[in-house]
DNA sequence: TCTGGGGTCCTAGGACCC
DNA sequence: TCTGGGGTCCTAGGACCC
């Protein structure tokens, strides 16, 4: 036992002196901090009657919701991320259940950033509840790892939350040991253990490896990370393609990546499972031009216009088609796609087939720098193969309609305005906030 | 009352050019 | 004449992550 606050796992003994000091830490020492059951945690932070409950942020369970994140009160019932709401009402009906509340989750976050970020510079975060962290005895800092992990414990939980944090020498090591004791757990891999660690485990432990790579290893009789790498290369090359030579270094407790800062945004996209299949035209295009009003307004609101446009359809039988297509001009103007999602939608739909799901996303912004007269020229230019009316030809009526639009949904919310195909569709949708369950497992 | 949403990356095939 | 191959761009689909 290290600290106050939680409990410390040591994996492998580390042999405490006589003095109670920790043992030197050789190599490199990275850190995965892992927010315990988030969302729900800040519901219960800021409901205070809800402490102490079962508590469930996620989809109705009426309408194709899915559970977000459980409260580890609702966790002893069995109900899990990922789990269709209504199973998860059956499993614990006494369950307090909220859509969530995302502006608050970030704000959280965001605070909790701040603190790993004056713990070290060397951060990556990989999402709204986990980041790696960098803290490698170094020349200028060599205060010890265990030493800074137990104060972010004891700085996350004054902040009315908790986190567990694993420690080891590979990114690999810290995210597996983050999960091995939860809440508020600390579990450290000392330099030299790692094949130690690792190797008993179930592949599936691992980052990369998903239902499929785990089907396809198991039925060559590879179960454990350890018998992952000592398997067959050509093997492994046939089930994870390029990535094999990483997949491997991984599971030897050899894999190197540092702890990066975060890439650009690829993609913005927003999708919607409806609570009634929808099949009339008119459904599927008011359904279409809601997701890219949405789409089209987070583009403005980052200042981002993509090149390639692409439309997601899941039917009822849960099958999946979608197209894309490139744009000559970059855009961040739904008004302009729009029309053109419709239209790509009969290359894979046709009135009449059960729509469950609608996708729409904006890729492409790496190209050339956007220029201001884009949408200009993009009107102005020769007919393409792409083309199609825009739902109000003059471009100047057209963005400063939706610059007013902007506004005024950033005030009331997204429901605020509607052109006319955008029916209501929030009584239809899953009514899930949820979007991110990152604690996973 | 079965199965969400927002992302990243890889692959394979076709078009097109040289 | 019956047939190559590399490079690049684009597209559809799927695996995987949180």
């Amino acid at each position: 036992m290290y600290g106050t606050h939680g409990h410390t796992n040591d994996r492998e003994e580390p042999g405490i002196d006589a003095a109670g000091r920790l043992p030197a830490w050789r190599g490199p020492a990275i850190l995965l901090v892992d927010l315990d059951a988030f969302f729900a945690s800040v519901e219960q932070l800021d409901h205070p009657g809800w402490r102490g409950k079962p508590v469930i942020v996620g989809g109705d369970p009426d309408k194709r919701g899915v559970v977000s994140t459980a409260s580890y009160e609702a966790r002893v019932f069995g109900v899990r991320s990922a789990m269709p709401s209504s199973q998860a009402a059956r499993l614990c009906p006494d369950a307090i259940w909220t859509h969530g509340h995302y502006g608050r989750y970030r704000e959280m976050s965001r605070k909790i950033m701040g603190i790993l970020l004056d713990e070290s510079p060397r951060i990556q975060q990989v999402s709204i509840d986990e980041a790696f962290l960098d803290v490698s005895p170094t020349a200028h800092v060599n205060e010890h790892p265990i030493l800074i992990a137990q104060r972010i414990q004891k700085r996350v939980a004054d902040l009315g939350v908790t986190c567990s944090i694993g420690l080891g020498t590979t990114k690999t090591i810290a995210k597996i040991a983050s999960d091995m004791d939860k809440p508020q757990g600390l579990t450290i891999v000392y330099p030299g253990r790692e094949k130690d660690f690792l190797s008993p485990l179930p592949i599936r432990t691992m980052s990369g490896v998903g239902p499929a790579a785990e089907r396809a290893l198991t039925s060559h009789g590879i179960r454990t990370l350890g018998e992952l790498a000592a398997a067959d290369e050509a093997l492994l090359k046939h089930i994870f393609g390029k990535n094999a030579e990483v997949i491997m270094a991984r599971a030897n407790g050899g894999d190197l990546t540092p702890v990066a800062d975060d890439d650009p945004v690829k993609s913005v996209s927003n999708e919607t499972s409806f609570a009634e299949d929808l099949s009339s035209a008119e459904e599927v295009e008011a359904g279409i031009a809601t997701m890219a009003s949405k789409v089209g307004r987070r583009l403005r609101k980052k200042g981002m216009r993509g090149h390639t446009i692409s439309l997601k359809l899941r039917f009822s039988d849960r099958s999946i088609r979608s197209v894309q297509k490139r744009l000559d001009e970059a855009t961040d103007d739904d008004l302009l796609f729009t029309p053109l999602l419709y239209r790509m939608a009969r290359e894979i739909w046709e009135p009449g087939i059960p729509v469950r799901l609608i996708g729409v996303g904006m890729a492409g912004f790496d190209d050339d720098e956007p220029t201001q007269d884009a949408l200009f020229d993009v009107l102005q230019e020769a007919p393409s193969e792409n083309d199609v009316k825009p739902i109000i030809e003059d471009d100047e009526k057209r963005s400063g309609l939706l610059a007013a639009t902007d506004k005024v949904k950033d005030r009331f919310g997204d429901a605020a305005v509607k052109f006319g195909r955008e029916l209501s569709m929030e009584r239809r949708t899953t009514g899930s906030g949820s979007k991110n369950s990152s604690d996973y497992k």
